[in-house]
DNA sequence: ATGAAAGCGCTAACAT
DNA sequence: ATGTTAGCGCTTTCAT
């Protein structure tokens, strides 16, 4: 038949029964004070009906929606699809489904997505924020109404929503001090435009390496960019003006810096006997430029299950979710390649 | 106050204002019956009250989800996350929402995700398979309750859902005969374990040139693999353990390529002198390998506002989801990079 | 072990 | 222009 047929309903399959529809919802879900012969009943003519239960139904009855938002910059790199994989396995695992949007680091793209998460009542929010967004007041009304938020790679420090990090301070502290230990003493910085707490955590490890070694920390090595490929273009020509070049150049992100790099090379440059480069995120193309670029490494998949679970447990959890929220620092490791090795 | 406040609805604006829910519910619909000043009343009363509307109970009772569902083998590609930007555009500008989910092209995941959002009552859904898919029986239930479902890219042929994708016979055609011009005698083929229409296309295209061009097909150059970037490597080994190797190779997407090419550079093979490479999709990873990539590249965004086009036009438009589906045929370009082109 | 009945919060005839 | 009323399909007390 080319015409949809009426929706079947619980009520179709107790009227075929001749049995409540209570009894039906109940044998449905399982519920053990369900006699053992009826639940067979019931689902067999569930089956044979072509029967499916309608969440909208239910999770209206419910209050609950049974869906879980994540909002993140970006889909677009291997570190996302994996965060979005692990934090799917575990969700899907404990039965809710995901309602995923990319802000593309915009923050009014970002507010109407928090938004419309809100309206479908999301049980719970897993976010990692755009870039450019310098504060979190959008996300107040789902703190207001006691729905769980946690906070993910690029967080908001909350009293009240758990952030799972990667300590920023330490990992650009640690690079910057590969680079100077190579030999570099003219130490460039490419950040991001407007300086999002991740952002600024990496600046603040640059500086302080630079400190801790003597080296004066220098406004004019600090190049602002939005952190594209693209901009990492913009920022080779503009390293390529300077009065004096950087023997090195440290990128807040890996997608800037192979932009960068790749561009750095027309000109001739050598890398990284000329200037060595660092990025952050490991991501793909960090291994697949040549030479390959020293960066950050952190599971994504981690990050994405680990955020879950504390996320489901402050759903099922009041006490839990009452507590104050602490930060979570997931291991990351520097990944020495070739862009940054000065052999003698 | 800590405790979450209870839930504001209509009812209590009615109350406050001394009217009725209905008057309320228009007037937040900015229903035109409803007087100006009662609207500005509502409204007023609905910000200072904190009322945010629940979808939960708008999506039942108009029995409407507001909800598309969209499933992608993986989200990790430019590709992808261009083309969930395009749709994402298009649907929110309709009032959509967009649940995604990524099979990681798995097929038992593919049928998982399809019973979930089946369940969430989704009003249209936008398709593109797992590699692995070999039939497209999970998506019966949908077509069979005239849920419009538009496939994009790894679509399958189906009477009743449209299908966007480029001319993959012919851009394997152009990308083989390429290969062939620039002298290449042996071209192994890299495809997928099982052969999606896809996949097959491609092969048809790549069969094709050899044949007017008088190269016998030789199945022994024929590598099946799951098309990630590792088993690109895998198949390098292949190759190089090969009797007689080829002169090129056309892998059927970037990833395996990528993966092939680095691991095939190892073995001190020069490309494109030795083995001219090709691959498909013009990743972003495909102009950062060295040397760069020749592929066959094609608009994501703009393909997944078309299919979103599709979908929300079949959704409003009775008449539209009956006509039979027609494919759609999207420009497909292919660039030639210093992969393949032997000079002199 | 099962049923009756109420209601989640909203919208849409149908009245007035 | 507004109100009345009846559900959307499900779950869950409270009875039995």
């Amino acid at each position: 038949m080319s015409i949809p047929d009426k929706e079947i309903t619980i009520y179709d399959i107790a009227k075929a029964l001749n049995i409540s529809a209570a009894t039906v919802s109940r044998a449905l879900m399982d519920h053990p004070s369900v006699n053992i012969n009826t639940k067979a009943k019931v689902q067999e003519a569930a089956k044979s009906m072509g029967y499916r239960s309608n969440q909208m139904a239910s999770n209206l009855r419910k209050r609950k929606s049974n869906i879980i938002g994540i909002i993140v910059g970006n889909l677009n790199s291997s570190f996302m699809s994996n965060v979005i994989a692990g934090a799917e396995k575990v969700l899907s695992e404990a039965g809710y489904n995901l309602i995923i949007s990319q802000s593309l680091d915009n923050v009014s793209k970002e507010i109407n997505i928090a938004q419309a998460m809100y309206n479908n009542r999301v049980d719970g929010l897993l976010v990692s924020l755009a870039y450019e967004t310098e504060n979190a007041d959008h996300f107040e009304s789902f703190v207001k109404r006691g729905i769980p938020l946690v906070y993910f790679d690029r967080v908001w420090p909350h009293p009240k929503c758990p952030g799972i990090e990667i300590d920023n301070v330490k990992a650009a502290y640690d690079i910057t001090e590969h680079l100077i230990t190579q030999g570099c003493k003219r130490i460039a910085h490419i950040t991001a435009f407007k300086i999002s707490s991740v952002a600024a955590d990496r600046f603040t490890g640059y500086k302080k390496a630079l400190e801790d070694y003597n080296i004066p920390f220098n406004e004019s090595l600090v190049i602002k960019t939005d952190l594209t490929m693209n901009a990492g273009i913009d920022a080779a020509h503009q390293i390529m003006n300077m009065e004096e070049r950087p023997d090195a150049v440290f990128v807040t992100n890996d997608a800037c810096a192979v932009g960068c790099m790749q561009e750095t090379k027309k000109f001739g440059i050598r890398i990284p006997q000329d200037i060595a480069f660092a990025g952050f995120n490991n991501d793909t193309e960090a291994s697949i430029i040549e030479p390959n670029l020293t960066t950050v490494n952190y599971r994504g998949d981690i990050m994405g299950e680990e955020a879950a679970r504390i996320l489901i447990d402050r759903i099922n959890n009041a006490s839990a979710a009452a507590q104050p929220a602490k930060k979570i620092m997931q291991k990351s490791e520097i990944i020495i390649r070739d862009s940054s090795v000065k052999r003698k």
